[in-house]
DNA sequence: GAAAAAATGCTAAAAATTTAGCATTAAAGT
DNA sequence: ACTTTAATGCTAAATTTTTAGCATTTTTTC
């Protein structure tokens, strides 16, 4: 099993992560704003700083402040993290999961509509 | 949005539940064995005592030795981390979260065409 | 039933994580 | 340009996590 993201960190790590992954980069503030309880700016930096260092982030300025992004694109470190969820929860069954899914999270008919003709085009690009 | 059980738990407390999940069950050799880098027996007996503190598992004997059992039924738990995966990374959208998993992971045609079932079965119940 | 083996109970040290303070630099306002 | 504001750089203390040792109990074996 190829490893997904959160193994190596830390819970706190681990916490800013997906803060970063929910909004795509952040600044210090942006960060602050999105845990629950406040720590003090200079904590906020020095997790990031070790993200960064350990090569799960990387920075750019802009202007004054410095904006942080995941260097792991989103769409990978989403897969990893749930074949994660989906080895350990569901037994490797796409088909547990996504009942797990729909059964327990609002879904539009629309939705509903579009996932089966997704699924319709997995089955002939799979046949072909 | 609700806590998933992984949110409270450090590092090492989330491996040992992970197998715990993956498992089912497990003695202190079954977790043991589960670890690539094979802490002491007391290490992992501490971890499972602390776990089993703060309320993640419980155990009962078999025989001579502890079984351990999370507390938390597999299925809730699943759902669960899968909702903290599909929100932190796929936008709360179902349609994006089964589509990377039916284009990333091997699935068969027998499993789609039961998908495909899934999901007709889903859209009757909602209109109904 | 005595000895050996294999488990747990308890405790404390080692390591890692988490936190925040003080100094400094860069930007913004007047 | 000077003052104020808001950011970062660096460092070290506090806390939590992780580890494992030693004593004791339970089970197995002979």
């Amino acid at each position: 099993m190829e490893e997904f993201h959160g193994a190596k960190l830390s819970r706190r790590e681990r916490q800013l992560m997906d803060i970063v992954y929910q909004r795509g980069q952040v600044s210090v503030a942006d960060v602050l704003e999105d845990l629950p309880d406040e720590p003090s700016y200079s904590t906020v930096r020095a997790l990031l700083r070790i993200l960064e260092e350990k090569g799960h982030l990387t920075h750019e300025k802009d202007g004054k402040r410095y904006i942080y992004r995941p260097t792991e694109p989103r769409q990978q470190a989403g897969l990893l993290a749930l074949k994660q969820i989906f080895h350990t929860f569901f037994d490797k069954s796409i088909e547990k999961t996504v009942m797990t899914l729909i059964s327990d999270v609002d879904i539009s008919d629309e939705e509903l509509d579009r996932l089966s003709q997704l699924i319709e085009n997995a089955k002939k690009g799979d046949t072909l």
